[in-house]
DNA sequence: CTATGTGAACAGCTTCACAGCG
DNA sequence: CGCTGTGAAGCTGTTCACATAG
């Protein structure tokens, strides 16, 4: 029987483990043991079974996981053997990247418009992405009940980001990946997943200062 | 005395509370209680005190914390009261988005220079940026030691992202924001932090998946 | 003999509860 | 009183060690 509660972290661990067997795969390997899988990724071997067995027995007793089964399982899991539609809100600098960036068009996930608030922006079609034309907000409950998004990528300057993300909601969006350096208030059957770059060039700073200077470390 | 060893996640949520802290600067707030900080970002005022009390008695008992003096502290701490020079490498549909991006610019980072390998790109000046030139890879070193640049930001595609931080660590950079999706393999004395577009996007996948309850609830 | 799946031991992070200070 | 700083308790996630299967 399966757990009633999975560990937040392993789930994103098993975004690790398709990423590397989708590459064992390319290199038409057939099997492979947790010890190898996890040794690729910093992990114990005994992490990654667990994580593993969270979901169900994938694995044989003396071989090892079979790697196209263990894919298709994993995306099952993920939700990625199905396409999501996923628009995208903000088409300023940041966001206009992100359309033209194919990166994760082949992992599940479709970009299907793009919308934005300012009236200058509407109507212009983008580079790069499949002559995707910049919709209004308006469009937003449309393409949520006609088109089947369920996901939106937040992409708009911090002070509008929570007004835009309860427009997204408000049309019934239930998934939001969110750019804007805030924290976003949202009701529980929403999903929020915070890419917030600062933060990250701080976690380097702070790694960067302990480890090179102590001029003045602190205190006493 | 300062314990040893910090969590990574308290470090994490410092960048939080530096947000947030610059957000009350901004509307004139004198002081914060720690259960003020909390509630903001869903923690309970023990976790923020105990976050704070790694690094010293910064609060002030009956009163809090004074938010001018707390965000100095914080700063510190992560070493943002410096500027770090960052340097982009790969000018490619991400890279140049990155590039115009100013969301961090104000926070403590300067980009001051972007590499990338492809010939047709090097000469050319990225609209957006401060009229920043496309170097070559062998311009790495100087950057570092003549520049003083000691982070980078690499948005190149997977396949050569190994490659590539592999010659920026040569040159000496001892921080890289790693977008492509691969893990990093680098010596200890080098901090990596990775964003993943695809890792985030499948995190929400996977919410919404057991969240609308389905047809095909899993195996047996 | 190899490699999985899993209860038990362990470690690390979070919450609680209270002493102490303004 | 209000609010911080902090040992102690509690909980969650990771590692260990072994039974089990091929």
């Amino acid at each position: 029987m399966k757990p009633s509660h999975i560990p937040a972290p392993a789930i994103k661990r098993l975004s690790l483990y398709l990423r590397h067997l989708e590459a064992c795969h390319a290199r038409a390997e057939q099997t492979i043991s947790s010890r190898q899988l996890g040794e690729t990724l910093n992990l114990t071997d005994a992490q990654v079974r667990k994580d593993l067995a969270y979901f169900g027995p994938f694995g044989h007793p003396g071989i090892g996981y079979r790697v196209k089964d263990l894919i298709a399982q994993i995306r099952r899991i993920l939700g990625t053997d199905r396409t999501w539609k996923v628009v995208l809100v903000g088409a300023g600098n940041l966001g206009r990247a992100l359309a033209a960036y194919r990166g994760f068009v082949a992992k599940g996930f479709e970009l299907v418009a793009v919308v934005d608030s300012d009236e200058a922006k509407i109507g212009q079609t983008l580079p790069g992405s499949d002559s995707l034309t910049v919709l209004p907000p308006s469009a937003l409950p449309d393409l949520v009940e006609h088109d089947g998004v369920r996901m939106g990528i937040l992409a708009v300057p911090a002070a509008c980001a929570q007004q835009v993300a309860d427009q997204m909601i408000a049309a019934g969006i239930k998934g939001i990946l969110n750019f804007a350096p805030v924290m976003l208030n949202v009701p529980d059957d929403v999903g929020v997943a915070g890419v917030d770059l600062a933060v990250h060039l701080e976690q380097l700073s702070f790694r960067l200062r302990v480890a090179s200077d102590e001029d003045a470390p602190d205190d006493s």
